[in-house]
DNA sequence: CTTCACTCCCTATGGAGATAGGTACTATGG
DNA sequence: CCATAGTACCTATCTCCATAGGGAGTGAAG
């Protein structure tokens, strides 16, 4: 259900097509949420559907058009009550610790170029996540622009900062699993010195 | 795909029913994976039918019969397997963070409240972790204690310390959750003095 | 000897999400 | 004017997971 609430919150800032939303998806939005097109598109129309967006066809050329999607005052309410409503907690169920438990079954390499992975893709993300921060910081943030445009100058700082919060969030989650990666692979190989054969 | 490896890891400490385990996940496993019961009853039936388990009738009372599955050859071969094999990586999609990103929108007390409710999880949960943490290293946690009887006095070390280096990142996920949550806190109490009213 | 909590096993339903396609038009660059 | 990349929209299928039940036996307390 937090699919509909991810695309109130960035059709808030501007209206787009399903497109639009899409490449935003799979780039910078899609550290707090994320979606492939063939769940927006379905999600969108029942939107419409039920009155929290309104599409107004957009001339594509020549011959076509598309729809471009507008917040409606009923969809501005629904995200606000979802605002306020009390967080849903997701369980913990994460299949990189689950493995990381039972490192005493792996081969020291498997185990290291795994680490390694976890590593890499954290790291990567770091760099994306404190750059996307900085954006928000400088106003330089495109989304955030046209949000910001929409309210007057006085509320800027209070919508920037709770953006940047949400970031910051994100970034210590991303710093703490580079470092625990770090950690493992230090790990594995003070262990392969103890005892270089697999148990059993 | 991941449930039927963290059944296999919990049955290669010791025989269970279905029963026990849904005990099990619902409790100290539960750190690293849970499912419900009505989840667990298939996935063990399909696991037998695939030949990584084999269930043994247990007698239960005068009338009664419980089965308790036992790992096979086969299920501890596709556990190894698994376990070398390199990570599936899991796309964020945490609705606490896309909220947190739009708390402009929400009233304060609200936004209070949820913080609160996002503190207070992790903080239970952080006592959690680190107790059971503690019974790893203590060598008192029951699982745990059952599967050292399987391996040598030499091996012991090695398995106790992937699990601890587990939930040492679990420990501090659950730190930097509540650090997180107080700042969402002092944020709100800053900006409310700012301004008092919602955006619009 | 009955009530009640617990053990044990299972099914049904529906939403969410991943993956993998398909169709049709547009804009570009050679 | 044609190949190609990109824009735009959509469907089908499958797995996962949550929720909500049902049904039958056990063991201990009153």
């Amino acid at each position: 259900m937090s699919l509909r609430f991810a695309l109130l919150a960035l059709l808030s800032s501007r209206p787009m097509t399903g497109y639009d939303i899409a490449k935003h998806f799979s780039q910078s939005v899609a550290h707090v949420w994320h979606a492939p097109d063939s769940q927006i598109y379905p999600e969108l129309n029942r939107m419409e559907r039920d009155g929290l967006l309104e599409s107004v066809p957009v001339r594509w050329g020549p011959n076509g058009t598309k729809k471009e999607y507008h917040v409606t005052d009923a969809g501005l309410a629904a995200f606000r009550e979802w605002i306020d409503s009390p967080l849903e907690i997701r369980r913990q169920r994460d299949p990189t610790y689950l493995k990381a438990a039972y490192l005493e079954w792996a081969d020291p390499d498997a185990a290291r170029a795994q680490l390694r992975q976890h590593h890499d893709y954290w790291t990567k993300h770091l760099a994306l996540l404190e750059h996307t921060r900085q954006t928000l910081i400088d106003h330089t943030h495109p989304t955030l622009m046209h949000r910001l445009t929409k309210f007057p100058a006085e509320e800027h700082e209070r919508i920037v900062r709770f953006k940047v919060f949400a970031y910051d969030g994100l970034v210590d989650q991303a710093r703490a699993e580079v470092a625990w990666a770090e950690r493992g692979l230090a790990l594995v190989d003070e262990l392969e010195g103890a005892s270089a054969t697999p148990p059993e």
